[in-house]
DNA sequence: CGACATATTGACTGCCATCAAGTAGAGTGG
DNA sequence: CCACTCTACTTGATGGCAGTCAATATGTCG
């Protein structure tokens, strides 16, 4: 399902791109040099809701999902982990979510006791603990706005919008250029609270509408930004 | 609209109540030591999204609820603050959201930088700075989840056992006991992503289902909760 | 090419929102 | 104590957005 693999060529590329999401270079530290990196196949669980959370994760590469599902199968995704993002630090014992691979993704993994052992390090660290604490509940908080009072059409407004946010930062691209969607529509209806007819409606129509364009299911390019921005809430 | 006052009263009958809802022992005092308590009427507004964050705060009475509005007047609450809860604390220099009193309530503020440097005071205090921002972003990811997936009887049924847990901790009481919904059914609706209709409606379905009994409008008695928790999802 | 997963499109349904009365409580003044 | 008023809540009728069910299209990989 997943085997343990050699990076080196993977941090120091990684290392060398000034990424701008990672709020705690610290953090990102303890990963690239106390971490295993492990290699996931799409699709493969990187760990399981109410499993013992003895470790943290650091997305190398690829795209991970952090979702939970509800006994009748409803499935509601939290949070996309792209490269460079932090998931999986729990306060209590065990994990909260289940994390999945999108697609093929490299991983690295520390054990819980290195972060507690971080974090008591010294001030910053703690504080870099906490920013990233913070950021996620800014996150969670703009998607409860979101999933609480948005249209289907401004959630996939601002998931594109958000989408190309993150993607620009690793790729310093054009505003206008194309970007690879990693994920399913599946997995966009689950993030948005919505079903995959309605995701796959609404791009059509914003496509009809001269905001995108569709190159294929999973590239588009952002036309009109003012526009999405506008549907944006 | 709102002023300065004098609630030693309040202070001690707080401390001496046991209560389990906050994790953060040391940071409760910091608010009980170098806080100043304010009273604020029914609605008045604590502090206002984007306004400068200069103050943190805690509940000590009444109840609060924050939330976020949209250009057009769409409204999401994010979270009530009840008895013990602590909000406002910020990782930017603006508050994100707007904070209003939902009754009649009494607030602990400090200051900003007594927050910075209590975090900064001793790993300990760090931790519980850190537990904080973790409570709040389970919490928050729990409302996605609701928000998301769940249908209105679903809502409203994980709203009803939420407060009752919430209501158990400050008042040691009966599990069939009736207790009080401090919120209107306006807040209720902008809290689960609702309409005040449909709040409404689903109640009067939940006591003609015999879970429920309204004796009025703002108290209630849960009378079947292993059927409310079946429709907890 | 053929098989399978993924995505799009169409027809129809249903849950919840909207619009519109009607009712109940809380507070006020006579 | 009782009208009066105002706000909060409930109930009813109707509509629309997104969900469901179903068929077709587009990739993707052996």
């Amino acid at each position: 399902m997943s085997k343990m693999i050699d990076t080196d060529g993977f941090r120091k590329s990684f290392a060398a791109a000034p990424s701008e999401r990672p709020p705690c270079s610290g953090l990102a530290e303890l990963f690239e040099q106390s971490g295993a990196a492990m290699q996931f196949t799409r699709n493969a669980e990187i760990y399981c809701e109410d499993e013992p959370a003895d470790y943290a994760c650091r997305v190398v590469s690829g795209a991970v999902r952090i979702c939970k599902l509800m006994s009748d199968g409803r499935r509601q995704i939290e949070a996309f982990g792209l490269p460079g993002d932090i998931f999986g630090i729990e306060l209590g014992d065990s994990h909260r979510f289940t994390a999945e691979a999108i697609a093929d993704s490299v991983v690295r993994l520390v054990r819980r006791s290195a972060v507690i052992g971080f974090a008591t390090r010294d001030a910053e660290a703690a504080r870099s603990l906490w920013a990233l604490a913070t950021r996620d509940l800014e996150r969670a908080q703009e998607h409860v706005l979101l999933l609480g009072r948005k249209t289907a059409q401004e959630r996939v407004a601002t998931f594109l919008l958000g989408l190309a946010r993150t993607s620009a930062c690793g790729i310093v691209g054009r505003a206008d250029q194309a970007m690879e969607i990693p994920m399913s529509r599946q997995d966009i209806a689950d993030y948005l609270g919505l079903t995959i007819e309605t995701v796959s409606r609404t791009l059509t129509q914003f496509e009809a509408m001269g905001l995108i364009a569709l190159r294929t299911a999973r590239n588009v390019a952002l036309c009109d930004r003012a526009a999405l921005r506008e549907l944006n809430g």
